[in-house]
DNA sequence: CACTGACTGGAGCGATCACTACAGGGACGT
DNA sequence: ACGTCCCTGTAGTGATCGCTCCAGTCAGTG
């Protein structure tokens, strides 16, 4: 397994193992917890390496933030395309279980990126900074859905939508950390729950706007 | 400021200056981005005054978790009196209410918890597993206060109270991230509807023991 | 077969990390 | 007056941090 194996031209692959391994290592022990050293460890690499393919750690964990995302949109539901429910509860409901289901399959993304929400250091590493455009990024396409989900032309939708997008996130959020703290969950059933909540919100907050 | 006002035999109030400030940043910025040096900078004092009061960083970090919940709990509801409300779903109301202000108001201690929680090197600091002991704690005073709050002598009432207590504390969680990452919040009206839904969930868990 | 350019290996840089040794300094009891 | 004890100040320790330098290796190109 040392040196054995490991070909010419096959930096792709490097950094693809780099990345990996930095998701790793940055999802259990967050930023300042992942060392380079670490990551040479783990990838078999020097870090020279480490440094050829990316400039410094902070953009390193930046890529690595990314290439986290790009992965949990896999399983996540793409907020774009609708499926075809005509009941708005059952629609929410849909939606919330295949989050749900998203955080519970792949859960480095959201662990990593709930970590680096939290610390804030006074000067701001990359990293953070990527993620908070991620979120806002994910936010504008649930606010999107919503606004495809409430009934159309409604008073105030918009602003309605707006807070609906973040209750949603912050409803993920919770959902997480329950989740990877105890096993006795009975998942789907509070996942019901919570979209039965959501949607009375929406219903209650449309009805302020009119 | 120099070393005018400093005089002798105050080391109980340099150990809470040293709290505090540990505080402050570990609040921000998580256990590994809480240095000594920031400490000594923060306090005026030197490392040496530091380690005089505490073993090491470990202890340090531990000792101010306890410090930060202790006067979190000064602001929490004391999980133990209740107030003498008939309706079960205005109790708790009532009790997510205290705990959202609770939240609001001295964010440290839930901020530095969920830092401390999440972060998950190999060799568990002090502090963390500190946390961890005083969550649980908080777990079974929630607990308890459940077997109160729902009917006495229900069918299966101690492992409902378990799972509602799970579920309240998650509710927090994603109550902290939620309120501080954004201002626009209407987080009175916010609190209503989940106390209600976990009300509902109760309600349905009950149904389901009997 | 020489050359190029993408990567690796190893050695080592200064800075910062947690932590320590030790010499005081000042409020006390005697 | 003197010693004791609590606490501070200075000046370090070795380890680890992020990062760099640069020679060496090897596939592809002409």
């Amino acid at each position: 397994m040392r040196k054995t194996a490991r070909r010419h031209q096959q930096g792709e692959e490097s950094r693809l193992r780099i990345l990996a391994a930095t998701l790793a290592i940055a999802a259990e022990r967050g930023y300042d917890g992942t060392s380079i050293a670490l990551v040479t460890e783990a990838t078999g690499l020097p870090a020279s390496s480490v440094y050829w393919h990316f400039r410094n750690k902070d953009e390193l964990l930046a890529e690595t933030l990314e290439f986290s995302y790009r992965r949990w949109r896999e399983t996540a539901p793409t907020w774009q395309d609708r499926v075809g429910i005509a009941d708005p509860a059952e629609e929410i409901r849909d939606r919330l279980h295949r989050a749900s289901r998203a955080i519970t399959e792949r859960p480095e993304f959201w662990r990593l990126g709930l970590m680096l929400g939290l610390a804030n250091r006074p000067k701001e590493p990359a990293a953070r900074r990527r993620y908070i455009e991620v979120r806002a990024e994910t936010r504008t396409a649930i606010r999107d859905w919503w606004e495809q989900v409430l009934p159309a032309g409604a008073a105030g939708a918009d602003q309605v939508a707006d807070r609906l997008s973040r209750f949603h996130l912050a409803v993920m959020d919770g959902l997480y950390i329950g989740v990877h703290s105890g096993r006795d969950w009975d998942l789907d059933r509070l996942v019901d729950l919570i979209a039965d909540g959501v949607h009375a919100q929406a219903v209650a907050w449309l009805a302020d706007a009119a």
